[in-house]
RNA sequence: UGGGGAGUAGCUCAACUGGCAGAGCGCCGCGCUGUUAACGCGGUGGUUGCAGGUUCGAAUCCUGCCUCCCCAGCCA
């Protein structure tokens, strides 16, 4: 029971069944005494079983009702926390497995699961393979000081993955086209409404697609997938207050701006951002306010980006990557780029970042055995939930949500 | 990690310059045959984050510690 109402002889009862609310209504001399007093003990969250007729009513929320006729309790729920007045992020947080029930939490997670499916389906649809890769593993794909440790046995340590990404572009080896989809881990210290220590990205990495097929790929997606919540999840978006004409406008072709470009354009509007640095927060809100729909900027500085990222052919101060922010202030939800296809350019990029070199042997064989140009991305599930539900912290994208100081429930 | 803010009833918050710790919600009781976060009346509810200090007197001032929130950096 999500709520009760009564009026005297006459009660409003809430019932939660997984799929919705329905409002049953319970009127005394309708039903047996039997039925009238077990209703009366209900508290709100208690476990019951009802039985009546469907009516059409106006005053019910969502023009129906049920009309009952019995009313079972099967358990009588006590001093439930959440009431229906405002709480404290803090509470909600320490009460997150209750939290779940609450109308808010119950649409964001709808949602979530629509977007996860849809992009699954817009993949098979496309022939790509699903090959997760390991979450314990001793590659090290971004900074080697946010990998959580633990101990492997007797191989001495291993860390949580932080990215699948070597691990597919074995596997675009393999069958062409595939992706990952699974949870991963940072350990940053960082608490800002943008980060988790725990979170979903989705990366699919195909063999032969150079720098602009990889973005032509990434906006097809984000397209795909803002039209499969309008279409099927409607009602929950408009259960969320979620503005849904700026949702309308997520259409193909998105704007592509260079980083020379983006930075010229940011120095315009007064940014004191130099050539090399990366985008801050700031920067961000004032190039997304620029446009009505995600923005892709491209060709970043190299010593900026990560080791696998292929030089540009002309100016090998750039790589050929692309971050895409969503718009509205959300930030950047996908980076992609096309990989270092060249077996001693790569070693160098290593070398040069000081990574330990022995943590690439598989990986440095995909250059020694028929190495092609291939490209790749990440996108961070749980910001793009935020982002098309409206929310503004990530806590809310997840349903167990990790952050640095928070590991329960 | 740095900067800012906060911690008082189960929850959300008040309490002026140091002077009787309060309200709404929840919960309990009564009333009400169409409620929409129902409403009306009555009741219940406190180690003021922790430890110490100043004072006739501390939620309020001082010292130390803890916790949470917001912003920044880093990133998806």
């Amino acid at each position: 029971m999500y709520n009760q109402r009564s009026s005297g002889r006459i009660s409003f009862l809430l019932v939660r069944d997984g799929s919705g609310i329905a409002q049953c209504v319970l009127v005394e001399k309708d039903v047996d005494s039997d039925t009238w007093s077990a209703h009366q003990r209900l508290t709100q969250e208690s476990s019951l079983m009802v039985c009546g007729k469907v009516r059409e009513d106006a005053r019910a929320p969502g023009g129906y009702e049920l009309a009952l006729t019995r009313v079972e309790p099967v358990q009588i729920a006590e001093d439930y926390p959440i009431g229906p007045k405002e709480h404290g992020i803090d509470f909600l947080l320490n009460n997150r497995h209750l939290w779940l029930r609450s109308s808010r939490q119950w649409h964001v997670m709808r949602i979530r699961d629509e977007i996860i499916f849809g992009i699954r389906e817009f993949f098979r649809e496309r022939r790509f393979v699903c090959l997760d890769s390991p979450i314990l593993t001793r590659a090290i794909g971004e900074e080697a000081g946010t990998l959580f440790e633990t101990e492997y046995f007797e191989l001495g340590k291993a860390s949580l993955a932080q990215t699948g990404q070597l691990y597919v572009e074995a596997g675009a080896m393999a069958h062409g086209k595939v992706y990952c989809f699974g949870p991963t881990f940072r350990a940053e210290k960082s608490k800002t409404r943008r980060h988790l220590t725990e979170f979903w990205m989705l990366e699919p990495e195909m063999a032969w697609y150079d720098w602009q097929d990889n973005m032509a790929l990434q906006e097809e997606l984000v397209e795909f997938v803002a039209q499969r919540i309008l279409d099927r999840r409607r009602d929950d978006l408009s259960g969320l207050g979620r503005d849904l004409t700026a949702l309308e406008r997520v259409e193909r072709p998105f704007p592509r701006l260079s980083y020379d470009e983006a930075v010229e354009l940011l120095r315009g509007k007064g940014s004191r951002i130099e050539w090399g640095e990366d985008f801050g927060g700031e920067d961000q809100t004032l190039l997304t306010a620029e446009f009505d729909r995600p923005l892709f900027v491209h060709s970043f500085p190299k010593a900026a980006k990560a080791f696998y990222m292929k030089e540009h052919p002309e100016r090998p101060e750039v790589v050929l990557c692309d971050d895409l922010f969503a718009p509205e202030g959300y930030g950047e939800i996908i980076g992609g780029s096309q990989r270092e296809d060249d077996l001693e350019r790569l070693i160098a990029r290593i070398r040069e970042q000081g990574l330990p070199e022995e943590a690439y042997d598989w990986y440095l064989d995909l250059r020694k055995y028929g190495s092609v140009p291939h490209s790749g991305f990440g996108l961070g599930l749980e910001r793009t939930v935020a982002w098309l539900c409206g929310l503004d912290h990530l806590r809310e994208a997840i349903p167990f949500p990790r952050l640095m100081n928070r590991i329960t429930p």
